[in-house]
DNA sequence: CCAAAGCCCTGATTTCGGTCAATCAGCAAC
DNA sequence: GTTGCTGATTGACCGAAATCAGGGCTTTGG
């Protein structure tokens, strides 16, 4: 956080000089000439909507910065029902250390673009630069707070609180007017009505309905299904629940 | 009780020396010298059930590891709704790192030992020491899959599931008989049923009846409201739900 | 053009778990 | 002993959300 001399992009990569992950993501962590030497090993590629990430090479022999796009996490239990567990915006990073078996599966869910390292690229740089590995705690740290804001979610709201929280997680992540306290919002959804319920532990029928109801109460407006323009944020807020942790939300802190 | 340098052990603290969180905690990760130095800021309190850890100096200004007992992580909607987001069994360290204000609230549900260290020295000891940090951070990438098994329990599974998946879980970190793939266990819950409930997303009443099913069908036996004795770990696994993530399950690994 | 497949919405009905309430056991204080 | 308190259990009832079912819109592809 120091202040920086003109650097004039010496040294850096030019993949990486307008790089998100540079900016806000891992790679910020790294020094030129650790980028460099990762640089030289990533891969840069397009995935489109609906492709798995794990299971496959991409994320079991690979670790990858997401650069745009959003992926889910799920867990499934053996007759079908699903669960997801995490969703990730750019610039996240993706691939789970000392681990090689998951019981995870990782999806795009809109078109996404990946930056993937070698699994040995990147195990060398985490032992070598311990600021990379703080990196990574403190976007753990994140991802476990997420987590448990959402623990109350499934637990302890109800259909229309959970819809509403959900609206106002999305609206933190994709609308470009950045603003935590705005008073409107706009965005594209990312997930299908039935990705939304897997998401809020409920059915698709019950998300639907919960967003006809937001739109009958004048609190959102809805375009070809996946364009949400929300009118009042501060109504959307009271309907996701007032709570000490709504407040001091996770996503936007670090 | 200054009892500080002893150095039979090749410089170990005498404190230190039998601790668990040495062996199997954060402190494992810590040289001789550095274990002195932090041993040097260290205190050990009791501490009694019910009392709160958070909110108070406890672990605003300091991290704490968890020799014995039993800590909860709560949060709480601001009607009164609960949900425990955690529940934490030593040896494990406690304190949220780069972040002074929490909308979480730490309790201790058992007596409790500690073993508490002043915010800086600790952080001097992050700054010092990636093994420290590196630590931490599979302890924080362990705390983040058992928040996402418990995802899918409060999302997606019925309330007899998930009393049987909370069972299995006690049993896994209370039990004496460790063995994984044991056929019976026996043990004293640490949760009240309404804590009980609020770790599961669900009402004391219900908590109490699906336990009350558990008995009727012979899985297990409870003695004092607190003792289950598990007759058959097999029977309860199947009812807590077949899963590909309940096989490979996080908190037994790393 | 029509057909088939997804995705979404809406209505009717059922059900699981919540709510409300009564009872009981254990325990501490007086 | 009585009183009061907390926690657990059980029952009766009710309601929010699941399930079941139908129908519409869009896209894809013959």
């Amino acid at each position: 956080m120091s202040v920086r001399r003109h650097i004039h992009t010496s040294g850096i990569p030019v993949l990486c000089v307008h790089c998100e992950a540079r900016h806000r993501g891992v790679c910020g962590a790294l020094d030129p000439d650790n980028l460099v030497g990762l640089a030289n090993t990533c891969s840069r590629r397009q995935i489109e909507s609906g492709v798995e990430l794990i299971g496959d090479a991409q994320a079991v022999d690979s670790y990858s910065n997401l650069l745009s796009g959003v992926v889910k996490l799920t867990k499934s239990l053996s007759d079908g029902r699903q669960q997801i567990v995490g969703l990730q915006f750019a610039p996240h990073f993706l691939g789970r250390p000392f681990k090689v078996e998951s019981s995870i599966n990782a999806e795009a869910v809109t078109a996404v673009t990946l930056c993937s390292f070698p699994r040995a690229a990147v195990e060398r740089m985490m032992k070598g630069s311990p600021e990379f590995e703080h990196r990574l705690l403190k976007q753990t740290l994140n991802e476990l707070d997420e987590a448990r804001e959402w623990l109350v979610t499934l637990g302890r709201k109800t259909a229309s609180e959970k819809v509403a929280s959900f609206l106002l997680m999305i609206a933190r992540n994709i609308d470009s007017s950045v603003d935590p306290v705005a008073r409107s919002a706009s965005f594209d959804l990312p997930l299908t009505r039935a990705e939304i319920s897997d998401f809020l532990g409920i059915t698709n029928e019950t998300v639907s309905r919960q967003l006809t109801q937001l739109r009958a109460d004048g609190v959102i407006r809805i375009e070809n299904t996946r364009h949400v323009m929300v009118d009042s944020m501060s109504r959307l807020r009271s309907m996701a629940m007032p709570s000490l942790s709504q407040k001091t939300d996770s996503l936007d802190r670090l």
